[in-house]
DNA sequence: TGAAAAATGGGGAGAAGTGGGGAATAAACT
DNA sequence: AGTTTATTCCCCACTTCTCCCCATTTTTCA
C-alpha cells in the first residue's frame, strides 16, 4: 500500500527521485500518465493491468469513454528506475502536470500521485478546509 | 483498548515517545494520520488495514471521493517503535497538528490522538463548558 | 531506599538525496 | 558514407539526513 506525502526536486535533466519507500514495489517498473485534478498518477504493472481491464469494462458513453481513455491511455509512459531510484519525466507530463522543480509525490493506496508543489498546496490547504464535511460524507459511507 | 491522556515533549529532532503502557499494543507497527480537529490519529497496523480497505472500496471517479481518500492516505505515515519506543514525525504531520514542543497523546479506544498541548487545552475547556449539552446527547445514545 | 523502568539527549554509521561527467547511441549535416 | 552534434543513459562522488545504538538522568514501584 503506498501512503503519505514526499517532496523531492527535478533536476535540470528532468529526473525525479522516486521515495525511497515505494522502491521496493516499483522494482518492475512503473506506469505514469495523466490523472485528475492536475496531477500525474503512478502504477505498478500490475495495478495498472488491472486498471486498463476495469477501464475496458466500464459503461460509458461511447463519447466520454472515449475522451476518458484518451486521457488514460494516450498520456501513459512505461519507466524503470536508474541505479538511484530515479525516472527521467517527459516534456509532456511535465507540462501536463505543470511541474517546474518543487514536486511533490504522495502515496494514495494503490497508486502514486506526482504533484506540482505550489498546485498541491492549494488542493491540500482547500480540502482541509472541507474536511469536517468530507468527515461527514465518511461517516454516511459507514467509516 | 487505549485510554488514558499522557504528555510527552517533542525534542529537537523531532522524535515523539509513546507512552509506555500503548507500546506494546503497537510493537507491530503505527500508521499516524491527520485527523479531525487538528489532531492526528494513530493506529495499529490492523486497524489501519481495516480502514483502508473500507476505503479503497470507494471508486476514484468522483471528485468527493478522491479528495476523501487523499485526505487520509497522503496523511498517513507508517512507523515502527525505536528501541526507546520513540518515533519521529514529519514535518508536514507537526505542522498539521501544530506541533513545537509540548504534545498530549491520548487514548480514544481503538485509535490514539496526538495533540498540541495548547491546543488540547482550548478544546477540553470548551468541552467542558459544554458538558451538559453533550451528556443530553449521550442519553439519546442509552448511556 | 534500592532496583528497575522510563524519559531524554547525543554521536556515529549508513542510507538516501542531489548533482555532474562521460560513454554509448541516435540524429543531422556536409 | 563520414564526421560532427545532440541526446540519453549509466555510473561516480559529494552532501545531507535518518536511523540505530549507547549513556545519562529522572521517575516509579517494591
Amino acid at each position: 500500500m503506498f501512503i503519505g506525502e514526499y517532496e523531492h526536486n527535478l533536476d535540470d535533466k528532468g529526473r525525479l527521485a522516486i521515495p525511497a519507500k515505494f522502491r521496493n514495489d516499483l522494482q518492475g517498473g512503473i506506469v505514469i500518465t495523466h490523472g485528475l485534478d492536475n496531477c500525474l498518477f503512478a502504477y505498478t504493472i500490475e495495478a495498472w493491468k488491472e486498471l486498463a481491464k476495469k477501464m475496458s469494462a466500464m459503461s460509458f458513453t461511447q463519447k466520454d469513454k472515449r475522451a476518458f481513455s484518451r486521457l488514460i491511455f494516450t498520456g501513459a509512459v512505461d519507466f524503470v528506475l536508474d541505479s538511484q531510484g530515479r525516472i527521467v519525466l517527459p516534456e509532456h507530463l511535465r507540462k501536463y502536470a505543470g511541474l517546474k522543480k518543487e514536486a511533490i509525490i504522495v502515496g494514495v493506496y494503490d497508486r502514486l500521485e506526482i504533484w506540482d508543489k505550489e498546485t498541491w498546496q492549494k488542493y491540500s490547504a482547500d480540502m482541509e478546509g472541507r474536511s469536517d464535511e468530507i468527515a461527514e460524507k465518511l461517516g454516511e459511507a459507514g467509516i
